[in-house]
DNA sequence: CATGAATGAGAGTTCATTCAT
DNA sequence: GATGAATGAACTCTCATTCAT
C-alpha cells in the first residue's frame, strides 16, 4: 500500500469515528460511511471489509490518543492526588459530552463480540488504567496524600465506579454535580479531601 | 381483547424476553419474535406494534418481579447488614449470568432513546435502589452495623459501583473473584467486614 | 334475512358511502369499512363480500335518490329553461362539492371494470340524462325558448360539457366562474341568455 | 448518473408507462414495475423513489412528445379550420384508443394529489391547449372560416367537451360515430361544417 | 347471526456485497 | 486503485379472508 493509500484510510477511519460518535455501532452501516466519506462504495471495500473492522481501528487510534493526552497534560511537580484529580477531571469532562464520544459506540460493538475477543483493547484500557491508578495511590500513600489498605482494590474500585458513571452518562443521564459528588467521595475515602 | 389475548399477550411477552436476553435489543427484530413464538407475521402485530413497544412491556414485568423476588427472600430477622449483603449477592448472582439477562438488550434499547423518556423505568429502578441502600445503612448506621457520614452519598456510590461492574460483565468480562472483592471493598468502606 | 338485516345492511351501505365519498374507491379497504361501521370483520362479510360489491349497491341507492331529488324540486309552473337552468344549478353545486361526492370513486370504479359491465348504471344514468334535457329542449323550442336544430344532438352536448367539467374539477380543480360561463355558454348557443 | 444511466432512466420509464397505460396509475406497485423491467428490486430504487415519481416523470416525457408530434403535422398551407379539425381528429384517435392510453392512469393520479399540486401539469396542459385553441379561432374569424362571439370562451367549451369524451371513453364507453358527431356539432356551432 | 383472533401473501424499502469498466 | 450500477436477501407493515367459538 503506497503513501497514497495510508492517508486514505486514515482519511476514512477519522471520518468513520464521527459517524460512530453520532449514531453509535451498531446502527452505522458501511453506506453511512461511504457518505461520510464521499467515496465510492467499492472503494471503501478496498480497504475495509466490513464496520467490525473500521471500529476497530478507530478504537485502536483512539486508545493510542487518549495515552498521548493523558500524559502531556501532567505538569513537571504535580503531586500524586493532584494526577489523580486531574485524571478523574479529564474522565469527568468525557462522561458529561455523552455524545460526543465513542462510549456509546464501543459498548455496542463490546456487546455482541464474544469475550474471547474482548481483551483485545478495551479490557486491556481497563487493567493498564488500574494499574496507573495503583501506583498513583502507592506514591500518595508514600507521600502522606492517600491512605488504603490495598491500593490495587482501591484502584479498582475507582475504575467501576467510573464505568459506573460513564454508563449511566449514557442511559440515565447524569449531570455535573452527581459527578463531583462521586469524585469527592472516592478522595474523601482515599482520605483526600479534594479540595 | 378478551382473557385469551391476555394469556396470549404474557406468552409473546415471555418468549420475547428470552429473545432479547440472546441477542440484546437491536439486533432482534418483529420477525425473530414471530418465529420464536411460532406465530404468524400480522398476529404478532395484533398485539404489538414495535420491537420498542414490546421491550418496554418486558421491561415493565421485569421489573415488577424484580420487587417480589427481592422483597420474598428477606427473612423476618435480617439484620441491616444481612439484607444489604443478600442485595449485593442478588447483584452479583444476575451479574455472572451475564448472557442470560436483560442487561445488554436494556443497555442497547436506552442507547437509543433520548433521555428524556429514559426516566421511565431505568431511571426510576436506580433513584428506588438508591433509596433502599440508603435506608438501609441509616438503620445499620443506628444498630452499630455500618458506619458512614453522609449515607444517601455512600447509597449512590454503591449504586454506581454496581453499575461499573455490570457493564463490565458485558464488555470486558468479570469473574466471580472480582465481584467479590469489590463487594468486600464496599463493605469494609461501611465499617463492616462482610464475615 | 330478516327485518334486522336489513337494516344493518342499509347502515353499513350508508356508512360505506361516507367512507368512499372521502377516500375514493380504491383506497378503500374492508377494514376501513369494517372500522368505520364498528363492526367485526367477519360480520361485513356475513353481508357483502368484496368492496365492488359494496360500492356498486352504494351506487344503485345513490341513483335511485339522485331521481327522487330532481323530480322533487320541480315547480308546477316550470318552463322547459327553468327546469335546464334548475337542472344545471345542480350539476353546478355538485361539481363544486368536490371531495364531498361520489363522482371521484365512481370513475374509479368504472375505470377498472370491463366496459361490458359498464353500461349497467353510469351509462343508464348518462342515456336517461341526455333523454330528458332532449325532451326539455324540445318542449323548449315549441315555446320558442330554445333553438335547436338537432336536439339529441344538443343534449348529447350538453352532457358532455357537464362531464368534462365534473371530471376537471377532481383534476384539475374548477371555480364558480368557471362552471358559470360554461352554463351561460350552452345556454347562449341554445338561444336562451340565461338570465 | 453516467451516460449509462440516463439510457436506463429512460428504458424504464418507457417500461413503466406500458405497464401504467395498462394498470392505471393506483394498481402499479413498484414490483409491477420492476419484474416489467426485467430488473432487480432494488435497481429500481437507484432511479426512483416511489411509482408517483416515476409517473410523474413518463408524463412529463409524454407532454413533451404530444408537443412535438402536433406541431410535426401540421402542413405548412394548412388553414385555421384545417388545424383544428386536425386537432380535434388527434384528439379522437387517442379517445378510441382508451385502454391504450395513459389518460386513466393519469386521472387516478391526480385524484389522490392535491390541488395545489396539480397545476404542475395537467392544468398547464389545459391551459396551453385553450390558448392554442383560442388564437386558432381568432385566426379563423378574420379569414372567415369561424364565428364566435368570445373565442376564449369558445375555446374553454371544446377543451371542456373533449374532456367530457375522454373521461366517458374511459367509464361508458364511447364510439368513433359519437365523437364525430360531437366534432361535428361543436364546428356547426363556431360557424364551420366540418367537411 | 356475530365476533375478532389468526393467517399469510404481498408491498415497500434498505443495504452489504460484488463486479464490469 | 477507484467507481458506482446492480443484485438479492432481509425487514417492516398491512390487509383480505377464514374460522372456531
Amino acid at each position: 500500500m503506497g503513501e497514497k493509500s495510508v492517508q486514505k484510510r486514515k482519511y476514512i477511519l477519522e471520518t468513520a469515528r464521527k459517524v460512530f460518535m453520532e449514531k453509535g455501532f451498531k446502527r452505522v452501516t458501511m453506506k453511512d460511511i461511504v457518505e461520510a466519506c464521499d467515496i465510492s462504495r467499492g472503494g471503501l471495500y478496498l480497504y475495509f471489509e466490513s464496520t467490525d473492522q473500521i471500529f476497530l481501528e478507530v478504537l485502536k487510534l483512539e486508545s493510542q490518543e487518549a495515552d498521548d493526552v493523558f500524559s502531556d497534560s501532567i505538569a513537571e511537580d504535580a503531586t500524586a492526588a493532584d494526577i489523580l484529580i486531574l485524571f478523574l477531571k479529564e474522565q469527568k469532562k468525557e462522561l458529561l459530552r455523552r455524545k460526543d464520544t465513542l462510549t456509546q459506540a464501543t459498548y455496542e460493538f463490546y456487546f455482541e463480540k464474544e469475550l474471547s475477543k474482548k481483551d483485545n483493547i478495551l479490557r486491556r484500557q481497563f487493567d493498564s488504567a488500574v494499574k496507573i491508578i495503583e501506583k498513583l495511590l502507592e506514591a500518595g500513600v508514600e507521600s502522606g496524600e492517600f491512605v488504603c489498605d490495598d491500593c490495587k482494590e482501591a484502584a479498582r474500585n475507582v475504575m467501576f465506579v467510573l464505568e459506573g458513571l460513564k454508563i449511566s452518562a449514557q442511559t440515565i443521564g447524569i449531570t455535573s454535580e452527581m459527578v463531583d459528588r462521586e469524585i469527592l467521595y472516592i478522595l474523601r475515602i482515599l482520605g483526600a479531601d479534594g479540595s
